[in-house]
DNA sequence: ATGAAAGCGCTAACAG
DNA sequence: CTGTTAGCGCTTTCAT
């Protein structure tokens, strides 16, 4: 980016002399005024007010080396299938929670791995005192990179188990999906089929291992596999139909599935819920209120996850700059909340 | 944000010592090394490479009065209409374009007028080269705000009346809205009708200028209002029905508009495109292919809208260096192009 | 409680 | 072509 216009603005010398006071004590007064005369700290402030002072970020990180900034590291290529709810929500979440702290959200967005590099260097530039990224995929190089960039980081969504022992901010997919699937037995259910989410996200394995807990001893042939996208839930139902055709439910491990789901059901002419129950997981609100019929779903607090991430990042920095002993740093799993609908 | 952690790590000093230069000469390698003999250079790169260098930003910064970090200001109330396809495309350009110039993409979330202060102050507080914003009500105190803050800005959608000659970045919105509707005269449609977006959005205003410029003397009962939302347009399509149930035809001022209007369609039993043609604006892929029939629709190129705000941008900071007299700002309009689909 | 002074790490004249 | 020298604007000891 070429130069900026040269409107220069007052600095903080500028207020000290129109206050009549040292630069010291200007500056301990712009930042909370704490042991300076009263007098004095009025002077500053009106001299701060006149003159619209704000103070240069860049002079001030030189010496306190800290950017008050947040890095997001948003992996473009896998939060598309979320589309708009999850990332619009999760953002919301981290900006609000971010400007109560005042500080800053740089996007760091992320194509492919042809974007490490440059990810790697601003990490590693000291532009951010710390990052928030999502865990998407197991097998992505984006963790590991992150840590090597030694910048303070906190995970959304539990990371694989390759990942080295990370703060992360996650629901409870696990439960989440005990408690559909409890709903649906609570239903006099017995033939409850799951189309579980890809192998390589943990959110997946966890509400598939949800289902288990429940059902541990259930056929095999119930489970079907899906990506998450809206058409492996159609392909996934149309398989399940044909090993079980005597199944009366089914568990989505999220709601553009069981929305494929659905159709596919609607298309074999089952009727929903009377012969064939279904559940889904998200509560994407566009989609679950517009299936036909609206699906029940689990519902998790994405927005506040988003604020969760900030808090958790916010008490790691200060654990690191204390010096003291970081330890396994704590992880926050969320509540989830079944929301009944019309489809079980 | 409290403090980060202190593994310091090494300075251009450090470098230089390394190569046996003075850090002058190491940093005119780091920026270009333009002008340095190449056995120094490679000397530094090498250094650069075995310390694991990275340029300190603030300090770069503090001396040429550059940030290399341009700001995205999101309205977040009124983006959400949009919903995903739009806000992630835009975003997608305009990463994409700022990181091929080396700048960074900070996210300033706007919920509404009580951000109004902290934006301001961080506009003026010189953390960012430039800004981007959209303007998509015209009444709104965003524009005027950054307007105050003297930071270079091009905005996604030419602004309201209301607004100083600003930069911006646009599609032809009253061209396409030509398009569509001498498409559907084309057709040999004779009563066409219009459902037109909020009147305080200039994209609004301009389609039906567009429909207007093709059909001066339409009937006025054949426009009814909506505010680009589904629920709106399913009403607005109720009430031309009535008003002229001789209607052959309608152009929506938006897919989701359309999407409302086809239901209503439906539900009333006429044939779309048989007895009433239907052509929407936007090309939200989910929403005009999902629809039943399919939309016809006038696409804009989102994302590369969002790579020209850059572009512009670039541009208007380089006049602002040069001293350059900066006159009315150019802004860029991008074309549109029509999309066959089944409704029309 | 306040001020003087010393840098933070870097770039950009200016000499040589 | 390279090195020397000043700062950029701010915070922060350290005296007073």
């Amino acid at each position: 980016m070429p130069e900026q216009s040269p409107g220069s603005r007052p600095t903080l010398e500028a207020v000290a002399a129109r206050a009549g006071v040292s630069r010291a004590t200007a500056s301990r007064v712009v930042n909370g005024g704490a042991g300076v005369r009263q007098s004095l700290a009025d002077k500053v402030r009106e001299a701060v007010e006149e003159l619209g002072y704000v103070p240069n970020q860049a002079a001030r990180s030189l010496v306190t080396r800290q950017s008050g900034a947040v890095a997001v590291i948003i992996a473009e290529p896998e939060f598309r299938i979320f589309s708009d709810p999850f990332f619009e929500q999760q953002v919301r979440g981290i900006s609000r929670e971010l400007t109560a702290n005042d500080a800053q959200l740089v996007l760091l967005w992320v194509e492919g791995p042809g974007d490490y590099d440059r990810i790697a260097r601003y990490l590693a530039g000291g532009h951010v005192d710390g990052a928030l990224a999502f865990s998407l995929h197991n097998d992505d190089g984006l963790p590991a990179l992150i840590r090597r960039a030694k910048v303070p980081t906190v995970f959304g969504g539990r990371p694989g188990a390759g990942a080295a022992a990370v703060p992360y901010v996650d629901c409870d997919n696990r439960g989440g999906a005990r408690t559909a699937v409890r709903h649906l037995v609570g239903l006099g259910r017995e033939r409850i089929a799951h189309i579980a989410g890809p192998r390589d996200q943990t959110s997946a394995i966890d509400r598939a291992d949800g289902y288990r807990d429940v059902l541990f001893d259930a056929d095999p042939a119930l489970t079907a596999q899906g990506d998450f996208t809206e058409d492996s839930g159609a392909r996934a139902m149309a398989e399940l139909l044909e090993r079980r055709p005597d199944l009366d439910a089914v568990f989505a491990a999220n709601d553009l599935m069981a929305a494929g789901a659905l159709r596919v059901l609607r298309e074999r002419g089952r009727r929903v819920p009377d012969q064939v129950a279904v559940v889904g997981f998200d509560d994407m609100v566009t989609v679950a209120e517009s299936a036909k019929p609206s699906l029940t779903t689990v519902r998790q607090d994405i927005e506040g996850m988003g604020r969760l991430m900030v808090r958790l990042l916010t008490r790691v920095l200060s654990q690191d700059g204390d010096g003291r002993h970081v330890g396994a740093p704590a992880s926050v799993i969320m509540p989830t909340e079944l929301v009944r609908r019309a489809s079980a």
